[in-house]
RNA sequence: GCGAGCUUGGCGGAAUGGUAGACGCACGAGACUUAAAAUCUCGAGUCCGCAAGGACGUGCGGGUUCGAGUCCCGCAGCUCGCACCA
């Protein structure tokens, strides 16, 4: 660029200056205990994996949460707004293996990459609040949580089936296990058994469901798949008694306990399907190698995705009969089933074809017998036969001894009480939520801090010898766990007794790191995990911003954590977040040709057409999705800031979509953003050059200061409201008004147009700090710093306007429209209305029948003939 | 299958039950310029009309209302989540 089109704002050279400023003055510190002299406001983005480059979805998230941050300050808050790194994690060592990098130097490497692009942002963070969960400052606290917790009884050591990702080598929670492959190897997924660590999040199920409807200012649809995740459900435990069972079918094996929530369909009984991992398969397949060629089958296919997609029924019957424990002389037969799991209930159901569809469908395929007990309403139970269609909606129960007459809800009652008599069963709350498996095989993770010990068994780490830290010098030339063939690492005494003993050498699931980080800001330096006044003093987090991938894992275990801190007196709060917002992902076209794909910095823009830069040839243009390398349709925030500045990426990403949906990434969207900034500081620099400080209102300046006004007061409503697209709406029309008073002249112009350009700065401060703070100085030369500043306050004077255009219905059709000055006597309203030419014209020779008056709004004539 | 959400110009989108399409992008015309870029001004839902004006118009079909993008009922399409949950 020559120097005769030179920028208003040089943001090479500004922007840093003001982050200098900011850094200077410690703008954004607060302390650790919330002032008392201000409510306290606890601004959240969830923390960045430290991939190696800022992506523009981490631009939009943490640009959204600097504009309420800075919002909020501006509002007069304490304004809490901290950042850090959830450090730890798979692919530190997947470039350890690969590229031969030790995994803490790789990871500590991207977040100061990382730190400098999000300073170069302009974010208002407290850095001196940065936390980085690899480092024993942050991660030694955890396990100090951990053993606390341990002592209190929310953790468990069990052998169990565990997910194993054979291309990890690792264990992972039932949430990381997606369509039967792992979350991210995509691997197939084993059961393998190991003794594991647990985390109880069981023990909370009930307070982590009730309490959702306290989280009104979470969107909807999170609570519910929490809700769904949770998976209440209430119905009983009914065991059935083998009839007649096989030698060796003794103790455990001589009966199928199952869970249902349809008890009143009891005298349904049709089967009872068992699971193919369930142990009395496990003993007929002893036996009978048919069934075991049955269960290796239901393994083989279990489950891929190729199945469930199909969901053929099959079984397979065992020869075992059960009795039905409500009338011993009636028995059916036991089979196993390809439908029923393991991990829910009891890995056993029973069958009642007339009350459910699937076991009807499966009745009905293996010719199993169908007893009809539920009569649907409005049938008689002499004509009615069952379909194809299992009975739902409003029923009775018939044919089943003393329920008959029924409704189910009743009968359920009635038959939970026989069975409790019987010592056959029991009232039940089923949850489909599991407790969570903590336990990786893993290098680069939080240490646990457990010593095991021959004699001792599993012995907490005791608080004086913590923290564990891990090895630094450890190798990846094999696969497993490098910290499990370390030489000395794990060799340790035990504290009991002091003995040889070994150290646990799984970690931590990151989960767990990522689920107390926003306690831990409070009080990032303590040498306790959390400072009680400083956390409950913060907590809850009043603005949680983050995508909606985290809806379940990361958001229900840190609710757990929460309430775990809170027993372990760590803090007092139960909810961690008041506010959750999720917002869209950032989307672009993709672009390729015969070649392949093409990145967006390759192709530009010719009349309709899109062609290769470096040829000319045209490019097949996609349809903008998420971006993603193999698509290549990626766009780098530092090539963004560097070529446009850090405000008009951050105006950009605000401009267009309303931040819950998904947006699309234009480079003409960058580039108007570009321009409005440029405008604005011309704008702002021409009133400050013409415009004599001492100016005084008058007359001429009244339009422009209406304009202000209502600018202040909807800028303020958008941002409340999470709109900063409208926000971004009203500041263009307040842009366009000011440039059009530049051609106003009069006494009292000069005067609104200082106003108008002062309230610009301070209104686009939240979006674009740097651009604002620059104006300002311009503006008002050595005054206070924006950022320093409160927002502005909308005078109701001028909110009220002066005459309101009055739209002219008939018949709800508007004919015309009428000014009139505001609040006007409805005669004089309606008399104007009339009066309306066009109006005038299409009343002549009608009768009026109505006439509607919306003081200020809307006048509507009903007519007939 | 279950659940949530979405559907408005060429595009992104705006709109406490009250003048649909704010604002921006793209587009067109003009000014400035030797020219281009930049900047500025103006225009624009569709159709009919020189115009005044009119008809139609927020996925589709109904309903409530003086008045519906907005509320209610039904349907379709798309997106996301869960999914053999007993």
């Amino acid at each position: 660029m020559s120097d005769t089109t030179a920028p208003a704002f040089d943001f090479q050279d500004r922007e840093p200056f003001w982050q200098n400023e900011w850094k200077r003055r410690s703008t954004f510190a607060v302390p650790d205990v919330p002032p008392a002299d201000r409510p306290k406001y606890y601004v959240l983005e969830m923390f960045p994996y430290p991939s190696g480059q800022l992506h523009v979805g981490h631009v939009r998230n943490y640009t959204l949460g600097d504009v309420v941050a800075r919002y909020k300050r501006a509002r007069g808050f304490a304004v809490m707004h901290p950042m850090g790194w959830d450090a730890f994690g798979l692919p530190a060592e997947n470039a350890a293996r690969e590229r031969n990098v030790h995994p803490g130097k790789w990871t500590m490497d991207n977040i100061a990459t990382m730190r400098g692009t999000l300073q170069r942002l302009g974010f208002s963070l407290d850095w001196d609040r940065e936390i980085a969960t690899c480092l024993p400052e942050y991660y030694g606290k955890q396990q100090k949580l951990f053993t606390d917790m341990l002592a209190a009884g929310l953790v468990e050591r069990r052998d169990s089936l565990v997910n194993w990702d054979p291309v990890d080598e690792t264990v992972l929670a039932n949430e990381q296990v997606v369509d039967g492959r792992g979350w991210r190897s995509g691997a197939l997924i084993e059961k393998k058994k190991l003794s594991q660590w647990f985390l109880k999040i069981t023990k909370f199920a009930q307070p982590l469901l009730d309490d959702l409807k306290t989280l009104d200012r979470w969107p909807e649809r999170v609570r519910t798949m929490q809700e769904r995740w949770i998976g209440r459900s209430e119905g009983a435990r009914v065991r059935f008694a083998l009839h007649q069972p096989p030698a060796g079918y003794d103790e455990d094996l001589d009966s199928v306990e199952v869970f249902t929530t349809r008890p009143d369909t009891l005298f349904g009984l049709s089967f009872v399907g068992i699971s193919a991992e369930h142990p009395l398969a496990r003993k007929v397949a002893e036996t009978n190698p048919q069934a075991a060629a049955f269960i290796e089958e239901c393994r083989r296919l279990g489950t891929s995705e190729e199945v469930i997609e199909a969901a053929e029924k099959r079984g397979f019957d065992t020869g075992l009969r059960v009795a039905n424990p409500l009338d011993p002389e009636k028995t059916a037969p036991v089979w196993i089933a390809n439908f029923v799991l393991m991990d829910y209930g009891t890995g056993a159901v029973f069958g009642c074809p007339c009350g459910d569809q699937r076991d009807l469908d499966f009745a009905r395929k293996y010719d199993l017998p169908v007893p009809q007990v539920l009569l649907p309403a409005g049938q008689d139970a002499e004509t009615f036969v069952l379909g194809k269609k299992a009975v739902s909606g409003d029923a009775t129960l018939f044919n089943s001894g003393f329920l008959d007459g029924l409704d189910p809800a009743t009968a359920r009652k009635k038959v939970i009480e026989r069975l409790e008599g019987l010592g056959a069963g029991k009232g039940v709350v089923n949850w489909r939520l599991r407790d969570w498996g903590i336990s990786r095989q893993r290098y680069w993770g939080c240490p646990i801090p457990v010593i095991h010990c021959d004699a001792c068994g599993p012995v907490p780490v005791p608080d004086e010898l913590l923290p564990v830290i891990l090895p630094e010098d450890v190798t990846f030339d094999r696969p497993g766990n490098p910290l499990d063939h370390h030489p000395t690492w794990k060799h340790v005494d035990c504290p009991h007794c002091g003995k040889p003993a070994v150290r646990e050498t799984d970690t931590f699931d990151t989960f767990v790191d990522s689920s107390w980080y926003f306690a831990r800001f409070t009080s990032p330096h303590a040498e306790t995990p959390t400072v009680p006044a400083a956390a409950n003093g913060w907590l809850p987090v009043d603005q949680y911003i983050g995508g909606i991938e985290h809806a379940i894992l990361h958001l229900l275990y840190a609710r757990f954590f929460t309430r775990a801190m809170h027993e372990t007196g760590h803090l007092d709060v139960d909810e961690p977040f008041a506010g959750l917002f999720t917002q869209g992902m950032v989307t672009h076209e993709s672009y390729r040709d015969d070649s392949g794909w093409l990145y967006p910095e390759d192709v530009e823009r010719q009349g309709d057409q899109v062609v290769r830069r470096e040829t000319g040839t045209p490019v097949q243009v996609g349809r903008s999705e998420k971006m993603s390398k193999s698509k290549r349709n990626t766009v780098s925030p530092v090539d963004i800031i560097e070529r446009f500045g850090a405000d008009t990426a951050r105006w950009f990403v605000l401009s267009d979509s309303p931040p819950e949906r998904d947006m699309e990434w234009t480079a003409s969207g960058v580039a108007a953003a570009a321009r409005f900034g440029q405008r604005l500081h011309r704008l702002v620099s021409a009133v400050a050059a013409r415009d004599a400080a001492d100016s005084v209102h008058g007359t001429a300046g009244d339009d422009l200061r209406r304009v202000t006004h209502r600018a202040i007061a909807a800028v303020g409503d958008a941002l409340e409201a999470f709109t900063p697209n409208v926000a971004v709406a009203r500041l263009h029309e307040l842009t366009s008004a000011l440039a059009d008073a530049e051609r106003v002249e009069g006494a009292g112009i000069a005067a609104a147009r200082r106003e108008a350009a002062q309230v610009l700065c301070l209104l686009v401060a939240p979006m674009m700090p740097h651009l604002a703070e620059d104006m300002m100085a311009v503006l008002e030369p050595g005054s206070a710093l924006v950022v320093e500043r409160p927002w502005p306050e909308a005078e109701e004077k001028w909110l009220a306007v002066q005459s309101v255009t009055i739209g002219v219905q008939i018949l709800g059709k508007l004919r015309g429209t009428i000014e009139v000055p505001p609040n006007a006597p409805k005669e004089d309203v309606l008399a104007a209305a009339k009066n309306e030419p066009n109006v005038a014209r299409l009343l002549e020779g009608k009768r009026l029948v109505k006439e509607i008056h919306v003081p200020n709004r809307i006048v509507n004539f009903v007519v007939a003939g």
